[in-house]
DNA sequence: CCGAATCCCATGTGATACTG
DNA sequence: CAGTATCACATGGGATTCGG
């Protein structure tokens, strides 16, 4: 059964801010459409990310960003099996929103203080 | 029974993104934070603003708002009862927030075209 | 006028097991 | 590797009722 998305909004003016909230809400659209903001992604590289991320809410946030035109999902036939997630176009008009999210809680939260960077590698370097 | 805010949040460097998210999310949080930037507001004011809210849940939603630091509560030893709601300081800091929600709403969702404004008088003038 | 308490249902989310 | 199906539980949120 397709889930009903945007219940209702009976706002004011405001109306575009719940708007807006209501899309990229969910327990974790914001960190998916941060990190796609970095490049493509595949189904596991995106759970590294999430470590506590089921497969189920994965699956199911990701489609709703592909509902909502956020996320493209490209399918490879291949075997073993290969998926990549990346932003489209509407996808990246929301980086201001993102950036400004980060932003504050960088500032405001504890979670600015954590000093991972994204450009982490994905694998340990054999060298040490 | 206190309710338990804030989850757990184990995301990667995205983190702060949520951490941000989870603070404004909730039915009405993003609407209510947009209204009070432009001023203080009562109760009854606010519900105006948001017609199909509850009282318990404007009430639920200004608690947790309260609770956060974002909100103050005002209340007058009148009767009948006069409560009053504004922003706090670190309230006014979720401003470019707010903003870059409405703005992508305005521009990318179908509530960028009501055209109401938020100067519309709270009484009606009484000599027109 | 502002708000608390209670009841109740819909939904979100996690755990687990199964599939191509 | 990527995803689906089912079960179970906690929370969110609406309706209604009661109180200062």
């Amino acid at each position: 059964m397709p889930r009903i998305r945007h219940k209702r909004l009976d706002c004011s003016p405001g109306c575009a801010v719940e708007a807006t909230l209501e899309l990229i809400d969910g327990k974790w659209k914001g960190v998916i459409l941060f990190h796609l903001l970095h490049g493509t992604m595949r189904f596991n590289a995106l759970r590294k990310r999430l470590p506590t991320v089921t497969q189920r809410m994965l699956t199911a946030q990701l489609r709703e960003l592909e509902q909502d035109g956020f996320v493209l999902r490209t399918v490879y036939a291949e075997v073993p099996p290969k998926v990549e997630y990346s932003l489209t176009e509407r996808g990246r008009t929301l980086e201001p929103v993102i950036t400004a999210l980060k932003q504050w809680g960088d500032t405001h939260t504890r979670f600015g203080t954590d000093t991972q960077r994204e450009t982490e590698p994905e694998a340990a370097p054999a060298g040490g």
